[in-house]
DNA sequence: TATAACAGTGTAATAATATAACAAATATTG
DNA sequence: CAATATTTGTTATATTATTACACTGTTATA
């Protein structure tokens, strides 16, 4: 019997596992094309799952490529803290898991001494593969 | 005589003065509206104007709202490492201008032992006015 | 002073990203 | 069951951003 926030919904369900299975980040309709023969038609139907999965912390936006990325970091605390390092060169996205960052940035107090619950960091470089072919 | 990179072309110069003018972010289209009596007549006007100024670290952009704020911090180092604050109520944005966690990110390793030249933070809360009226 | 390289402009068209509005179906709670 | 909340389907539209092309002016240097 389904409960609460127990399961996925249909369209949840499979905008969620195309996510998961790609390699980087899907921007919006690029998820569309692949899932109309899922019997997902249009832009909003993808908007709504995308809202409702980030919304539980499934997956991310990478906001600097409006972009959709699986979310690999179980401890992430629902999506409200959320770091990145992203290739300038190759686009590799990696969700960054490191606890003394984000112990860092949850702490945070800015100079009028206010803390922030939620936060975005996304950091950009050249992914050790590009480096070493550079 | 002018010099390579020692000024501002037209466009440039009325696209961020109407950004430095304005009390917050504005958006991309809002600035075209405004600037149209000034002979500014196409997005891609603006655009082009934008993307310099982002370049040269006059303004920033604020990837979670598409928004564009002029710079209040002359060692941000051209725009390659940024933090904000945004208020989630009353949508203010104020640029975080501190050294501590300017070096702390800086300086960020990742577990692959990777450090990061450029990165953007956005923090997310309630503002000190928001959180009174509450 | 030619001329090549570069930076900026103007214009039209179009692409890419995201939301509004409305009606209907389905699930959850009590 | 009824009431509430969530999800779906569909059409249309709003918002954000880029491509392509022709042209102007500046800078560097030969
Ligand atoms: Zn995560
Ligand atoms: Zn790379
Ligand atoms: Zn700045
Ligand atoms: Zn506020």
């Amino acid at each position: 019997m389904p409960q609460k926030h127990e399961y996925l919904s249909k369209n949840q369900q499979i905008v969620l596992s195309i996510i998961e299975k790609a390699k980087g980040p899907l921007k919006a309709y690029s998820i569309l094309y692949n899932v109309q023969k899922k019997g997902i038609k249009a832009p909003l139907q993808v908007y709504r799952a995308l809202e409702k999965l980030i919304e539980i912390g499934k997956i991310h936006k990478i906001e600097s490529k409006n972009a959709f990325i699986a979310c690999k970091n179980s401890d992430c605390e629902i999506s409200k803290a959320t770091a990145f390092s992203i290739c300038n060169n190759c686009e590799h996205v990696k969700e960054i898991k490191n606890t003394k960052l984000s112990k860092y940035l949850s702490n945070f107090e800015d100079n009028s001494g206010m803390k922030y619950k939620k936060y975005n960091l996304e950091f950009f470089g050249l992914c050790r593969d590009c480096k070493l072919k550079q």
